[in-house]
DNA sequence: AGAAAATCTAAACATTTGTTATCGTTTCAA
DNA sequence: TTGAAACGATAACAAATGTTTAGATTTTCT
């Protein structure tokens, strides 16, 4: 439980008594390689976080094809977070990619967290301006930049990424077919 | 006024003391048409709310083209709100499509906002986490959708758009050339 | 260790999207 | 009010991206 202590200390002011009593409502899950957390059709009632692995988040169109919509690391807090705030059933499916231990957030833990940590809400803000930050990032690159020079910057928000996701899911990612990605691999520029 | 308040009511529980204080720290501006709010270089310090008319967000890339990220309507918050978030320059420019009127919120009425109002922090909970599903969605539709569908739904998220905006700057908004919206229009699916 | 599956590259061809230029219409500003 | 600019459609051609198939290599699972 050491490094999620970190991170919400790093966040916000929090004591030890209330990282206990809030931690003591988690349960710390591990899931092999390619293991599902997370289903369509439901209503997403949990918060990871990633203690070791690596999870990725697809969607799967109505050919049946999936997209690789996100990834989530190390340290980081991952969910269908739209559906789970607006309590509607996921379109998304949360999958490992290599053996994965997470922490469990239930919704209790959260509405819980909101209103006895004293700064529970501002928590909740600085996580959802996060990745606020990061879907602006990402969406503003889509317009200024071309596929390639996507995939060569894709390591400074995924550092080591090629090591530990074949390829086709970056490409997926970047929105581009994996023959496509192959071929601008070749290009200089 | 009257709409802020509406609106910020909706959101959380707020008092009429409450809200006039903190209403007391803005100031309302009008702009003309095609009239700059924010550029690019410098550090993002207001929220505006949009009263009447219409904002719409632009970058423009290293060719020196404009992109439309986004289009803002009545009643809602606008702002290049990652980088007022990250007190970073801005990359973005802020504009009127057409007479606007709006109320300026500098980030020292937000800041108070956070520390005195009862649900201040929860208010900027709310707001992130309805852009963050904004963005979300936006994102999730560039995965699963084609160009045409999205122009197909674009009045889903901004009503009446084809009647305020030229077709153009729609079709920066998708992603495509204002010469391929034209072609894809005349297409039956 | 070995068989099956997954992965990456490559080439040929198809489709989508961009670019440039033109034209008639509408909108805007002096 | 009028001339200039912006707008939207269209066509021809160019570039980017997708699709299918094949083959060689690597990884995974038993």
């Amino acid at each position: 439980m050491e490094q999620i202590r970190q991170i919400m200390k790093q966040m916000i002011s929090i004591s030890g008594d209330e990282l206990n009593e809030f931690l003591n409502q988690t349960i710390t899950k591990t899931f092999k390689r390619e293991e599902t957390l997370s289903r369509p059709n439901s209503i997403p009632n949990e918060i990871y976080f990633i203690n070791k692995g690596l999870i990725r988040t697809l969607i799967t169109d109505n050919e049946g094809s999936e997209h690789t919509i996100h990834f989530a690391l190390e340290n980081q807090f991952i969910a269908d977070y739209s559906n789970f705030i607006q309590k509607q059933p996921s379109l998304y499916t949360l999958k490992t990619v290599e053996e994965t231990q997470v922490i469990v957030l239930p919704r209790s833990a959260i509405e819980w967290g909101y209103e006895n940590l004293t700064d529970g809400q501002k928590m909740g803000r600085l996580i959802a301006e996060f990745y606020f930050i990061y879907q602006d990032d990402r969406i503003k690159n889509t317009y200024v930049r071309t596929p390639k020079q996507r995939y060569d910057n894709i390591t400074d928000v995924f550092p080591n990424i090629h090591n530990r996701v074949p390829q086709h899911m970056i490409a997926s990612y970047l929105g581009i077919t994996a023959v496509h990605l192959s071929r601008l691999k070749k290009l200089q520029f």
